[in-house]
DNA sequence: GTCTATATTACGATAGAC
DNA sequence: GTCTATCGTAATATAGAC
């Protein structure tokens, strides 16, 4: 993954650089001067590959929608008591959340006030509806605790996953995605407390 | 809704119209037009009373940044065990975020672009230092489980407390506060899974 | 304190040469 | 595919009347 990536641009490898300005400086943020001097290349010569920052944000977001919806489909979100399938979920949210890093911290950042904007926060509804169906399952099964409030639950837990992309870097210097994955787990489903 | 308390703008009756358009369209994604229509004054009457966009932002952080350091000096966060210092400041932080609610969520989007950002990056960096801390020793007081990571167990929890201001709204209807400190504090530290 | 009018700069996007 | 030059718009901020 180490090939220079600069004969010409595609619209791709153009993603990859305007992604992670949207990130550092936020979407509203970059403007398209931004873009052209992280690129390398002009202004005008971004527009000759995309029709601009909009549909750079949407294939952004289409990606990281992509990769969480993906999950899923997967057999071992499908199969089996709802509380294993919960478990399998929250794992691979990590997961996708790490390996498609950028993509997804984008996803998480968007306002509405685009159209594109939009339709991501509803697609994003849906996905979040989707798990908290599944906590419920589990919940009706009794591997939940019932003094937790589904909705509020299902909230939560998003909430400290998706803070991830706050702070996780993959420079190999601080927690692998192993070992993000295996705490994420852990907490959510024991909590920190020591049992005794 | 349109005018509610206009007789003049004080800075602060300024400010919290302000803070509501920032976390509705962004801060780098509202313009002082935005901000006048808001208001109902014009752009001009809005630089009569602040010197600017990055005032505002300054007031609005700088609140934020008092309630949440103001916990750590209280007397429950300051003696006893570790342990129930730490349940002490996760509650409390919860309490805080929903009582300085449109500030906090300001805070937790900068992202660094001016000095002011950076300044509030830098503040919040502290605090989360401090209560990383009381987490580490709460450890080694052996309240802790061992087979989670200090640091990123504090921001997990981070993540699922800053998560909040994403979608509670002080409008009855859903959670209330106490009902949402209490969940967050089993969740932290009892977890999802039922006990049997 | 608030207004209208405007200076000035930055932005997104396009035209047309090479 | 990339460039320079530029258009039209919208942004922050100021000037000066009332």
């Amino acid at each position: 993954m180490t090939t220079a990536k600069r004969d010409t641009y595609t619209p791709e490898s153009l993603l990859s650089v305007a992604v992670r300005v949207f990130n550092d400086r936020g979407y509203d943020g970059t403007s398209m001067e931004h873009l052209s001097k992280a690129a390398g290349i002009s202004k005008s010569s971004i527009y000759h590959h995309v029709s601009g920052k909009e549909e750079l944000l949407r294939r952004a977001v289409s990606r990281a929608l992509d990769g969480l919806f993906g999950i899923l489909d997967e057999e071992h979100a499908r199969v089996g008591p709802a509380a294993g399938r919960l478990e399998h979920v929250v794992r691979r949210m990590v997961e996708v959340l790490i390996a498609e890093l950028p993509y997804v911290t984008l996803l998480l950042r968007v306002r509405g006030n685009t159209a594109t904007e939009r339709w991501a926060l509803e697609r994003r509804r849906d996905f979040d509806h989707r798990v908290a169906e599944l906590l419920k399952a589990a919940a009706a099964e009794g591997d939940i605790r019932d003094d937790l409030d589904g909705r509020l639950a299902t909230r939560l837990v998003f909430g400290m996953i998706n803070s991830i992309v706050e702070w996780y870097r993959p420079d190999g210097r601080g927690a692998g995605e192993r070992e993000v994955a295996d705490a994420v787990v852990r907490l959510v489903f024991g909590g920190l407390r020591e049992v005794r």
